[in-house]
DNA sequence: CGATGGTTGTACGTATACGTACAGTCCGAT
DNA sequence: ATCGGACTGTACGTATACGTACAACCATCG
């Protein structure tokens, strides 16, 4: 019988099992995962402000600030004072930067097919709802 | 329907929930959860070496002989030269790191339940089982 | 033997997660 | 009008993940 703490490792393991898979499918040496999760959520909607990546991304506004920084330094996303609240950033994503998601999002498909071969299709749902009770018993 | 892509956020969003969920369980700043995992994996088997450790905790070599030098330190393990093969070394548990690792365990009870009943025990076994099949899919 | 290749651990650098402290800005209450 | 609290982002420090390079040691083969 599995217990919480199967569970735990069970979940460790394969968050960075997928992880390490990511970043080899990459190739390059460039961009991260993590850094490759925020090109995602920028690609979706543009403008969006650094607190918001922070919840989206599940992360750290000293974390998304350090990322942000660095990929404002390779030139993938622009980081400029929000138009009505001047505390906020807007942040957007650089044609180079749009490029390197796409290229990144194509060479890491194999680790989304991976993904959804190794839990069968229709486990898929089940296993993602799963998941999501973990995240709303943990931040409870 | 989930995609790969929906497996591999919601994995993401568990495993820091749970992360972030068990350092707040331990209520003291001096032991992380990282940590926590080479303590449980001593506590189970004396004079392991790091080796061993790196494959039991799915981690790297590098980052597990950063970990033991901070628990060697803080005098909760010693680090000895293995006693056939002299190129390994061998980790013990000390008493005051074996006394550090239950109390640990005993505050973090919370989370291995919260982490239970969010899945519905039935479910357990079945979600650990979808999560190893995702580790050998990565592996391969 | 001696050479060779694999294993164990070390050293150093970069990126991420996150805690604490702080400056600038916004907004509601008095 | 301004005061005070809340929010956004910044600065700095520590721990972890991991890449590369390297030294020490072991085992095997010729």
């Amino acid at each position: 019988m599995a217990s919480g703490h199967d569970i735990a490792m069970a979940l460790r393991t394969a968050y960075w099992a997928m992880h390490r898979r990511t970043e080899a499918s990459f190739g390059e040496r460039g961009t991260t995962a993590d850094q490759f999760v925020l090109l995602f959520l920028l690609a979706g909607q543009d403008g969006i402000t650094q607190q918001q990546l922070v919840r989206r991304a599940s992360s750290d506004a000293n974390t998304i600030r350090a990322m942000l920084v660095l990929l404002e330094k390779r030139g993938l996303v622009t980081r400029e004072r929000h138009p009505t609240d001047g505390r906020a950033r807007s942040v957007t994503l650089t044609r180079k930067g749009r490029q390197t998601y796409e290229r990144l999002w194509s060479r890491s498909e194999s680790v989304r097919e991976r993904l959804l071969t190794a839990v069968e299709p229709p486990n898929a749902g089940g296993l993602v709802e799963l998941l999501t009770q973990i995240v709303r018993a943990c931040e409870a």
